[in-house]
DNA sequence: TTTCATTGTGTAAATTATACACAACTAATT
DNA sequence: AATTAGTTGTGTATAATTTACACAATGAAA
């Protein structure tokens, strides 16, 4: 399974731990939305398993920062929407640690991890996904057909869909996952989605211009090959106003 | 500030990391309801500040296991309903950890700590509160009269109360709060002090009656100075059917 | 016996959620 | 150029839920 370390990777794994906390990591869950799937951003670790991108958290560094520094790195994305979810610390959670890194024995990095679960909301288009050296691919999965993921991973990713399910009408999830412009069907689209269930056309329009936070521009959104929809962005300010009161309702 | 340190701490602080988890601990927030109080268990070290009471997860325990051994500890009590509900990695959350600690100076102890919150629900009647070796005092504070806290643990509880409030319809808030029996009255104060606002009584008891998961028995409560109302208990195979499915509405 | 604070109870009005149908538009097809 | 297929835009009636509100009965204390 395991080739030899490269000189790079070399230091992380005996030095490490002068950098980082022990026995805690970070593990994101990144949320994407294209062609009306809800996606999520995986990483293949060299020769292994697909899973969460993650990393450790530094010595002098807010769990937040950590975060957001590894979706940095990943996404190469700044001000990215990131939200603790869940922390996974049972004693066992890192089952078959010892097969996936055979070459590590003796590194900080076999010892065990609770690891603090982040979900971060980001507009697809925006994000070039690029593997770290600790990685060979990096790319895009529908929330319908995640492969199978190394530790507990896939607990992890059902735990985050839960929470942004729960979190659909007090978090500014729309806002983050769609392009500035969108229109009325998308929008609905990324809710069933979310919600996982279908939504009558016109009440989801009714109630959604109902909080009024969108906006409707002139602009009608060309190209596909039926009526041309009519396309909306949030309108921030009341956006905000309107999530510090709890978005009313949910489908 | 400090007293020398008795034995038995000493081999705590000099040997402690070889049993814990360094870097981590666990926070409680305990929550009872008494007399129409909304009350947290707090504990004062010795010489030192009130606190929320908490612990360090052993090298082999899950993070859930921790904090009930940690309430045992506490409490005396099992079966404890709790909850995970954040986590705090702020880099400088224990400021002025040294001025509580100034004996401590190479200790493991006095390492940066990432704590995770947990809340309890408790039987008020049931717990003897009893403070441990660390501590002076434990007692119930009203939370609308909490004391000045060490560290971030104020910001900790008012993190908590937030999140029992959002809570409230789906977790079994009430269950486990309240004696077996209880009036009518009684379960709306429970609403009202975490709510923190009024409800009108007779849609109150309309709403929870039609949620079809209390029981009202023969008996009612006497000695009051007024009219005698009726005791209810909890069904607790429906409580838990319909939790499940999150209780409807919300005042 | 009276007083006082509290309990138990139902209905009407307002608000919110749900169900549902047809004409207009656009690109693709013929 | 006309037709087709599939989608968009729109409003109303009904059901369900939430809110507002008043008075008689009770039990202890005065």
């Amino acid at each position: 399974m395991s080739k030899e370390i490269p000189e790079l990777d070399r230091d992380f794994v005996e030095n490490g731990q002068k950098t980082y906390l022990r026995h805690l990591s970070v593990d994101c869950v990144i949320f994407g939305f294209h062609e009306n799937e809800l996606k999520v951003l995986l990483i293949r670790w060299k020769d292994g398993p697909w899973c969460l991108p993650g990393g450790f958290v530094k010595k002098e560094e807010s769990l937040d920062k950590s975060a957001s520094r590894i979706l940095h790195e990943r996404t190469g994305l700044d001000d990215i929407f990131l939200q603790q979810f869940h922390v996974f610390g049972d004693a066992n959670r890192e089952k078959d640690k010892e097969e996936f890194n055979s070459k590590l024995k003796d590194s900080w990095i076999m010892d065990r991890f609770v690891t603090v679960g982040y979900y971060a909301l980001v507009e697809y288009s925006k994000v070039k996904p690029k593997p770290d050296w600790l990685s060979d691919e990096c790319s895009w999965w529908d929330i319908h057909s995640i492969p199978s993921l190394v530790y507990d991973h896939n607990e992890i990713l059902e735990k985050a869909l839960d929470v942004l399910r729960q979190s659909l009408n007090d978090h500014p999830i729309g806002y983050n996952l769609l392009p500035e412009k969108f229109t009325m069907p998308e929008l609905q689209r990324l809710y069933e989605t979310i919600l996982d269930k279908e939504i009558d056309r016109r009440n989801f329009q009714k109630k959604l211009l109902s909080l009024d936070i969108l906006v409707r521009l002139e602009e009608r959104k060309t190209g596909g090959a039926h009526k041309a929809p009519y396309l909306y962005r949030f309108d921030k300010r009341k956006y905000d106003r309107a999530l510090k009161e709890g978005l009313t309702g949910g489908f």
